[in-house]
DNA sequence: CCGAACTCCAACTGGATAGTTGGATCTTGA
DNA sequence: TCAAGATCCAACTATCCAGTTGGAGTTCGG
């Protein structure tokens, strides 16, 4: 018979999931706490070890779990491709909503880009079914054939998460030095502005486009 | 009289911002080892302590230097401006040419982009004038004025640069998934192709615009 | 009610690391 | 040749932090 994990257990081990992605997103896997972690979830650093091994393991976890759901988080079907303006406002808009896993990313990327990352096959498949839709939507006449799909993609992500990347240049750029001990915002892109570039990028070349008609 | 500063002091001392930038980009602030260092650049502990104080006043040190240098890397004049892509094109090569500082701009932006940043000001001048120009180059009809001078500048460093915040992603979109214990390189997006989006994107709207003509 | 598993907590260990110190050696200007 | 300051180096201190441990309280199934 298994067990059937009566009791709170996994509950507790989703609050400390949790409490470690908002951990890791904010001080990334150098800067991070394990102490931090249990007292912002509330639960003793001893469960911490129980249920996770150690530190690293936990980060693993975490960028698992996280990072795919990122990946797989704004769909692009062969229909949405063919504005890719429109798909660039819906993943600027889920970024927006969720930094945290859009500065998990970035900490993957800088402190461990180098190396094969977790999960790495497991993730592509999420971007190489988007780029294939691209590809096709290409091909079909609604995009522009002069960038490759792949480029496309690389856009539009860059241009909808760039932001969160260097807030302090977005800062600037937008004028909004900050000024007494005050935390600057995020200072995000305006939406339409990223949707009108993307779409301005990626509109088919001449004559008759099908897009927007 | 002033000390004239004979002897290697200004040697020892640049030895040790240099290591110190290599180390600050290849692992941030909080990752970073002040003994590593010191043995990297061939200079004893005790001489960093003595120039810097200590590795805080030497961070901080390292990003003012090299981050207001970055941000006043590749010029930008009224006439260059015109043609926005090919302005994306230098960018990216200058920073695929000096990745370490790109990296430092992230390290900056996840660790410290919240607070007020390190010589924001003076930094906030460069950025400004470029902004400026690409402003009088809309006003003059050599570039869209649908978007915002701002957002166009944002989009450019965002292409040119987002690669080196998430290296991992673009490895993934090229489908260059690692193989073994490789190393995988950078993956930056072809220049062209980046020098095109960036074009397509800031084309005056109709008509007789004043670019490539 | 009992035992097993869950939980807490405080204290502890061990290793890594920031920063210091003292003494030896070398360089340069006078 | 001398003094001052630059450099090295190895050892040292103090702190921080990951991970462990033991004991006590709690909650469930039976």
């Amino acid at each position: 018979m298994i067990k059937l994990m009566a009791w709170q257990t996994e509950l507790t081990r989703q609050r400390l999931l949790d409490a470690a992605v908002q951990e890791f997103a904010e001080f990334g896997g150098a800067g991070c706490r394990v102490d931090r972690i249990a007292k912002r979830a509330g639960i003793s650093k001893e469960r911490l070890y129980g249920y996770f091994g150690d530190k690293e393991a936990l980060f693993t976890q975490v960028l698992r779990q996280e990072l795919a759901r990122l990946a797989a988080a704004v769909p692009l079907s062969d229909e949405q491709a063919r504005d890719l303006g429109e798909y660039a406002g819906r993943v600027l808009r889920h970024h927006r909503e969720h930094p945290a896993l859009l500065r998990l990313l970035y900490w993957e990327g800088l402190e461990r880009g180098g190396e094969a990352v977790v999960d790495e096959l497991g993730r592509a498949g999420y971007y190489e079914e988007k780029v294939a839709a691209v590809a096709r939507a290409q091909r079909d006449g609604y995009l522009t054939a002069s960038i490759s799909a792949a480029e496309l993609m690389y856009a539009v992500i860059a241009l909808a998460g760039w932001w969160a990347a260097a807030p302090q240049v977005c800062r600037i750029l937008t004028g909004a030095v900050t000024p007494p001990g005050g935390r600057g915002d995020a200072a995000v892109p305006g939406e339409e502005a990223v949707v009108a570039m993307v779409r301005r990028m990626s509109v088919p070349d001449h004559g008759a486009g099908a897009v927007g008609r």
